[in-house]
RNA sequence: GCCAGCGUAGCUCAGUAGGUAGAGCAACUGACUUGUAAUCAGUAGGUCGCGGGUUCGAUUCCUGUCGCUGGCUCCA
């Protein structure tokens, strides 16, 4: 019996029933046989081994696939399960799946260091080396319980024990090492082409933080070596862009044991804070806002109200106060919600948009923080819109509006992601129906693409999340718009309508920075520590390049702090060498050396970071072309 | 919270097989008066994260604790 394959190319073969992929391989060409990995059967990734049951599609996988390489990571996490099975015999095996960039394999009954990476690795080569085929076999579930209960594989067993009834199980055996998986693999070991083992951690067995915990090994796996070696060059460079060495290195903010995960801000900083703030309030107030204040501490009966004390309780900061509880706010939202009640509304005013940065403090767990980008207390460009049902459009559209805005000036692209309704939520399903679908309507007519999130949204309401790329492509979810029916109703929101009806407002949660705190940290790492100009906490420093020069270069300073920037003089004692050595390493945008040359004709020499020597400049012009730069928001060339 | 690693001067790090510590840079002082990424010399700076234990003696070994870093959502 014959059946019919159809290639990628279109072109139809036909074959012998039972015949293997890899002779399909084969017969297309010798590079082909030679090269293939696996094959994608009618849209399925299966083994070169596997043979031909009836007509099909058949794509034949090489390492230049990306399904390829996958299949290429999960054999190399076999190969490094089989090592470690071979260097510490007892170790027991969980699961090792393929990863972005890797794989992973979680271990148990082995205590493992650092210092065992190497050798787990050497072993690793040499499996390779030995080039041992890599063979499918199919098991009864009986079977199957038996191997791996006598090998007292808990782990794997109970994976047996939770697979559904009718799934074929399998085993996969390379030399003397067997793995229950379902595949597919390479055909031999010897198919691995680069890899490294990077990391070792803690895992829950299931990520279950009540079951049993797991050693993990990291490991990234490529086709080809340089594009190994691209990632580990694009670790350094994240390494070199780390926000948490840059902070320190140009005195933006700190940390402290005192205060674990809560950052402090220094003066250098709080420049940069502060100029994003003004940019933000600035475009805010074009859009309507106005601006609010609401105390940090709040009575337990308003988180009551809110239902924050029931979904989020675990992450609040509780005190007592004159014999009542009170909680430290981890949401301005129901702060937010006491200004709207403090009065009788008309409809005449909706909407209303209030906005505050709002200190919120929320307890996270201690091993979960890092650097800014994780944190127990920080500030939020919170904001929330009171509407109409029919103003909702429009508000989610000026949100959206802003959010463009403000991104565009960093250079950030994003992607939007709508997340539903979680499972840990409140309301009625006809109120997050309402919600959701609004927020899709606004989604879809405002033409941006989108994906969605099942599960993910807040217990109150659907959001929607933006997610910024920066410099080195690595994505920061920031934004966060949220459509709550929920708030208004729990806190008994109302507004007079025209027809003196009492009815109920909308909220839109929203911010844009996220976290002002996290947002300083992206910046940092996206540029590198170069700021834009507009942003920069020293803009300008003037070097003299000797003492005599001392009194222009004062004049030179007080010009330009009188025109409105941030700027400071380097008077010591130095050769211009070093004092321009420390400005470029501060990352300083605009040097201006002061010699004799300047003092006589009464310029500056102007020297900008990433770009060298500019030439001589008056300072009037030199000021304009400043001006002009904050206008713009420019960004510098160099980072 | 849990697992692993780490914690020595402001920063980066060395060191002690147990005998209370050192370098470079930064800081400070002096000399040099300097032309676009490091002038020279000198000075000062550390309860070796914190507490307890072992020891004649602990920064080093043990233990507890705090903090930092990587992970704990990618399901044979």
């Amino acid at each position: 019996m014959e059946v019919q394959v159809k290639l990628r190319d279109g072109a139809t073969r036909s074959y012998p029933v039972e015949t293997p992929i890899s002779a399909v391989a084969s017969s297309i060409s010798t590079s082909l046989a030679r090269e293939a990995v696996a094959a994608k059967v009618n849209g399925k990734v299966v083994d070169l081994s596997k043979q031909l049951d009836g007509n099909a599609e058949v794509e034949l996988l090489t390492l230049k696939d990306p399904e390829g390489v996958d299949v290429m990571r999960h054999t190399c996490a076999h190969v490094m399960a089989q090592a470690v099975a071979r260097i510490f015999p007892g170790t027991k095996f969980a699961i090792g799946p393929v990863i972005e960039n890797g794989f992973y394999y979680d271990f148990a009954d082995h205590a493992f260091s650092p210092d065992h990476l190497p050798l787990i690795e050497a072993e690793m080569h040499k499996i390779i080396e030995e080039n041992h085929p890599v063979i499918r076999e199919v098991l009864s579930r009986g079977d199957a319980l038996q191997l791996f209960s006598d090998r007292k594989d808990r782990f794997k067993v109970e994976i047996i024990h939770d697979l559904p009834e009718f799934e074929t199980i399998t085993i996969y055996r390379q030399g003397e090492f067997i793995d229950l998986c379902k595949g597919p693999h390479l055909p031999s070991t010897g198919r691995i082409k680069a890899f490294k083992l990077m990391s070792i951690a803690g895992a829950y067995w299931r990520g279950d933080s009540n079951r049993e915990q797991l050693t993990r090994i990291y490991a990234i796996a490529y086709a080809k070596s340089t594009d190994l070696a691209e990632h580990l060059r694009m670790l350094a460079e994240a390494k070199r862009r780390d926000h948490r060495r840059l902070g320190r290195e140009l005195d933006l903010f700190m940390f402290s044991e005192d205060a674990p995960g809560m950052p402090i801000f220094l003066q250098n900083g709080m420049h940069i804070r502060n100029e994003l703030e003004h940019f933000e309030r600035s475009l805010q107030s074009v859009r309507g806002y106005d601006e609010v204040k609401t105390p940090v501490i709040l009575n337990k009966r308003l988180w009551e109200e809110s239902g924050h004390w029931f979904h989020y309780r675990e992450n609040m900061y509780v005190t007592k106060v004159d014999e009542e509880e009170y909680a430290l706010k981890p949401m301005n939202c129901p702060g937010h919600m006491l200004i709207y009640k403090c009065r009788p509304r008309s409809y005449r005013e909706l909407p209303i948009r209030i906005a505050e940065y709002g200190h919120v403090h929320r307890h996270e767990l201690s091993g979960s923080l890092g650097g800014m980008m994780r944190v127990r207390s920080f500030t939020q460009d919170d904001a929330h819109l009171f509407c109409r049902p029919d103003q909702i459009e429009d508000e989610l559209k000026g949100v959206l509006d802003l959010i463009d805005q403000i991104y565009s000036v960093f250079g950030f692209s994003y992607r939007i992601e709508l997340s539903t309704r979680p499972d840990d939520s409140m309301g009625s399903d006809e109120l997050w129906q309402q919600a959701e679908d609004a927020l899709k309507k606004v989604l879809d007519e405002s033409k941006v693409e989108y994906r969605i999130n099942p599960g993910d949204g807040a217990f109150y309401g659907p959001k929607i999340d933006f997610h910024i790329e920066d410099a080195i492509g690595r994505m920061w979810q920031c934004a966060t718009v949220q459509l709550d029916f929920q708030l208004p109703e729990r806190f008994g929101l109302e507004y007079v309508a025209e027809d003196n009806q009492r009815l109920r407002p909308v909220v839109i949660h929203r911010a844009v920075f996220g976290s002002v705190d996290r947002f300083i940290g992206i910046l940092t790492e996206h540029f590198a520590g170069a700021f834009p100009y507009w942003i920069a906490p020293i803009q300008v420093r003037i070097a003299s390049v000797s003492d005599d020069f001392i009194p222009y270069a004062k004049d030179v300073l007080s010009d330009l702090q009188g025109a409105g920037f941030r700027v400071d003089l380097d008077a010591r004692s130095e050769k211009i060498g070093y004092k321009i050595r420390e400005a470029q390493l501060k990352k300083i945008p605009y040097t201006l050396v002061i010699g004799a040359k300047e003092q006589a004709s009464h310029m500056v020499s102007v020297r900008k970071y990433g770009e060298g020597h500019l030439g001589e400049m008056q300072v009037e012009s030199l000021s304009a072309m400043l001006h002009r730069q904050v206008k713009n928001k420019e960004l510098l060339v160099k980072q």
